[in-house]
DNA sequence: CTTAAAAAATGAACTCATTCAATCTTTTTT
DNA sequence: AAAAAAGATTGAATGAGTTCATTTTTTAAG
């Protein structure tokens, strides 16, 4: 078994989707037909759609991509975060933001959710939903350090209050794709408005 | 002026609405042609597109029927709600839940969100979401509420609070909808769960 | 080495959402 | 009441995403 057919097979999955990356981010989500992502990936239309469902698919495999990154840089700040449970949980949230528009547009994003939820079963939807749970769980892990280092009272429960956080700061993104004027600098300030309280009641008060 | 003519776009609006409805019940979202909707409203396809912009947005326009019920039906919970915090936050976020499969599958929530969020410039969209942030200010009106009773703790953010709860409960309802196997009642629990440190947190001690 | 079976690629054909120039209806003006 | 203007309707044409029967390539068997 050589494994030919799987090396071709992987450089064609390969060339699909930085043929279809590139012309996301050259021409625009909308305006990347299927025939152009095709003819720059040297494959034809039919063997697109033999590697993804459909058009929002490789968006979404895209996306996946970014997440990865995010997810990485996250890691170091919940090993070492800051003291305080409010600046730790802001050093985090503001690490997620300011990476989110490197490689990708809003409309790329609007996209990529929007498909994501529409279509839940594709396998690159699940990947998608599987990367946020785990950045939600990257949340609830740093309010469980905060906890084992005192910072936060403990008998809270630091799952649901991490989940809460986290879905939180996923809410005021959707927002932030859906509103070409706002910038990120809006965003973090309201997320920061939103988390205070909570941050607070949790601290423990030696600390606070 | 006698209004013919704004008798007859009434008229004919109510008609598309109806069509499309019973068919997305009928035949699922997908499933509807522009052309069904339009033979049912008895009306040509290019009329459907000067009332709606797109096929999204009809749906969108039917959700927000049923979400006008569910912010009607949560005032009166507002008003006179249970006396502590977790029970308030719990019956009427229960309410909204019930009330949600009601007209709608979780198919068509799941266009629906995703319409609102790919289109968010469009009419309809715009409508949902500000229909969002009504729910929104609900639960914000309904933190406040308790806090005036004294069963939240003075000094406590009650519109942040509100938010962070709500938007929570947004996106546990968005994985709701994206798994056909979870049970409203799973989310009722999991929410509930989420809920309650914080609830705990901001309830007056002598309450609690 | 030949042959059979399995896997993958292909692109023309198909489906539907969307558009728009022509037509018809209602309202306003003279 | 007739003519002009404004407002709406219409459905054939358009175009992009998706499908699928056929062909080609790769692997396994004899």
């Amino acid at each position: 078994m050589t494994g030919l057919r799987a090396k071709q097979k992987a450089d064609r999955n390969r060339r699909i989707l930085e043929a279809a990356a590139s012309l996301f981010r050259e021409v625009g989500y909308d305006s990347a037909r299927i025939e152009d992502i095709a003819e720059r990936a040297e494959v034809s239309v039919g063997t697109f759609y033999n590697y993804y469902e459909n058009k929002g698919d490789i968006l979404v495999a895209t996306v996946s991509m970014e997440v990865e990154e995010v997810l990485e840089s996250g890691k170091a700040i919940v090993e070492n975060p800051p003291p305080t449970t409010l600046e730790a949980l802001q050093v985090l949230i503001d690490q997620y933001f300011d990476h989110s528009l490197v490689y990708l547009s809003k409309e790329m994003w609007r996209t990529a959710m929007a498909t994501s939820i529409q279509q839940p079963e594709s396998p690159f939807s699940r990947r998608y939903t599987e990367l946020d749970g785990r950045l939600c769980d990257q949340v609830s892990m740093l309010v469980q350090k905060l906890q084992l280092r005192g910072a936060v009272m403990p008998g809270i429960d630091a799952v649901a209050v991490g989940q809460m956080v986290f879905n939180n700061l996923n809410m005021m993104f959707l927002e932030f794709v859906k509103d070409e004027a706002m910038t990120l600098e809006t965003l973090k300030e309201r997320v920061a408005r939103q988390n205070r309280p909570l941050a607070v009641l949790i601290s423990s008060p030696k600390i606070q």
